[in-house]
DNA sequence: ATGAAAGCGCTAACAA
DNA sequence: TTGTTAGCGCTTTCAT
């Protein structure tokens, strides 16, 4: 008999908090259990909406609900084995932090909160950001605790975590969906690339067109995959118009590297009359430089920018810059793992590639003695 | 005795994942007994360092616990009233959006995330951002969802939630504990402020001691409470000075809204030779109207932001701008919460007061008629 | 179509 | 110091 169910009653919510109040009285789904007057599964059930209720009986159970204001327990849930509907997009800490501190901003992560949060809410789900340093050695315990804490659904691995063998391991082992932004090599989960090599082709493509013969190029830090893939990118498309790739540096994406780096190109035996640089930061160091040498840019110097961040967009000159997608990659990275992508035994496992465009404004010019 | 322990058998991880792998087989609490050789309460004690276990019993359970890998279930733990340690930080869903959008960046949320975030790590909480839009009618729905789905030890909420009724009374009955930046007006929880009004104080005597005399203010949203504080800030101090306060326009925060504010204070009967803007976007307007009417920045117009955000920085000329300290409140907002205050019934009503601070770069400069 | 019973992994309360 | 007994809120059998 239905009425046969203990009927909890619901703990009176004290007039003065006691001593401390750590929970607060809720509603179970006994109480709205007792209060249609059906028994617990019935109200499981209509929660979940699963079929086999009765219109009639559903409608009762729900206005019980809606009276009690009931909610469901997410933990009780959770420990039945349900969805998470948790998704972690993992960042590296040590970029994050600087970027914020210098009060920079982090486009990248700001544009992946745009795209993934934005995607997570159509569907219910929620993306958490988290911040994992690749190079310490406690990424384990980091990363094991988090999962742990939010048992996610699926995590989103950004350079360079996407190729971070520890976390993909871990990832692995605990059979989360994953995807990787960044990233060619194998792996668990599938890959994701906003077509660097392309995008560093285009980039010099335009130098190109305007009549750029000696271009210089920036790299990023080998330990990112896809600076491999912009000095490929650049590397090919100045081959295919039968030029030199001798005017190369490197840094580290930030802008004391920068600085370096766009001093040794242009000290460089062949001084370039435009700069591609891998990063907003080494782009502006660049220009630094430039105005340091009195070159006028872009008159003097032509230079793109390989991050479109709010900046670049208000330096004198504006910079050109490729614009990187990465609201729609990481918007695409949730979709796919919300859809059940990204598991272990994946079939496809051909990178999806957001084709990366380019934004000319006022660094880039014909070359003078062109 | 303890060997009585069903020792449920580690289910064999299946060569071929079956059907749909959802859940992996992990390690129990009852794993770790078992093998131990001890009862659940023991290993439970162990995993929560509680007294009462011999230093030996304790190793031997820990040892258990490395060999098997296990992990414990937050889900579970949380069933039985433990704490989340997740904070939730609610911001204005449309704002946040924009800004992304708009790719400028979000400097607020970006600081609230670089204090926050590296407080809660320091005691092993997490951080999560909410956005939410307040001017919604299912901002009740959306944060009921949030609630029930997190279940967050806290709330930080940030205008113009800080003020939002809805908001704070389903926080109020949810006995969830508040911190509410930016808003002074009493309320369940703990205010913080980064006292907005002595903050325009200082940007307006920062321009009564270059000499202005008229000094005109474009005011935010009514609907932020900050707003009032900040034009009090500017009266007050032009008062002190016996300067009138006619100069006067609103705005919404936004660019559009900052170019009629500016052509509306420049339109004006005095012609102000400065003004202060509520919001880094208006600065920026400003600066546009004046470029637009030739006049010069600084000569012949002093400007000055209320967002010492990366774009006042590249703009030309710098934009001297009042430093709010987002980072510094949030993380007191979650160390306030850590240590468990904003619970409701508080008797410690005072706000708080985190000092802004004035950066002086190169938009401010004695007017020229002075 | 509905209900009863048996847990899920864990901890509080109470033995021993 | 350690173990045993009840559940927590929910879902998954399996009855009815």
């Amino acid at each position: 008999m239905s009425r046969a169910i203990a009927a909890p009653p619901l703990p009176p919510r004290p007039a003065r908090p006691p001593e401390i109040m750590v929970r607060r009285p809720s509603v179970t789904i006994k109480h709205v259990a007792a209060d249609a007057g059906v028994s617990l599964q019935t109200v499981s059930r209509v929660i979940n909406k699963e079929p086999n209720v009765r219109p009639q009986m559903a409608e009762r159970v729900q206005a019980s609900i809606d009276r009690l204001g009931y909610v469901p327990s997410i933990s009780a849930q959770r420990m039945r084995g349900s969805r998470s509907y948790l998704i972690l997009a993992l960042n590296d800490r040590e970029r994050t932090l600087a970027d914020w501190r210098e009060r920079q901003g982090a486009d990248w992560v700001d544009q992946m909160m745009l795209g993934g949060m934005s995607k997570c809410a159509e569907h219910g789900y929620r993306l958490i950001v988290e911040l994992v340093d690749t190079h310490s050695d406690h990424v384990e315990r980091e990363l094991s605790a988090a999962l742990a804490a939010l048992r996610p659904d699926g995590v989103i691995l950004t350079p360079p975590h996407s190729e971070n063998p520890v976390i993909l391991a871990m990832l692995e082992a605990a059979h989360i969906r994953v995807a990787r932004i960044g990233s060619l090599k194998p792996g668990p989960g599938f890959a994701l690339t906003m077509d660097d090599e392309r995008a560093a082709g285009l980039a010099t493509d335009h130098l190109i067109e305007l009549g750029h013969r000696a271009i210089g190029f920036i790299a990023g830090p080998a330990a990112y995959e896809l600076s491999q893939w912009r000095i490929k990118g650049w590397q090919h498309a100045m081959q295919a118009a039968g030029l030199a790739t001798d005017s190369f540096a490197r840094g580290d994406f930030g802008y004391e590297s920068g600085i370096a780096a766009a001093e040794a190109l242009l000290d460089g035996p062949l001084m370039p009359s435009a700069i591609i640089a891998s990063s907003d930061r080494m782009a502006l160091a660049t220009l630094e430089v430039a105005r340091r040498r009195d070159l006028r840019v872009p008159e003097d110097l032509s230079v793109i920018s390989f991050d479109d961040t709010p900046i670049v967009r208000f330096t004198h000159p504006p910079l050109t810059a490729v614009v990187q997608p990465i609201a729609e990659v990481s918007a695409r990275a949730v979709e796919r793992i919300i859809a059940g992508d990204g598991s272990d035994g994946e079939a496809d496992r051909q990178p999806e590639a957001i084709p990366a465009s380019l934004a000319v404004r006022s660094s880039t010019a014909p070359p003078r003695r062109a």
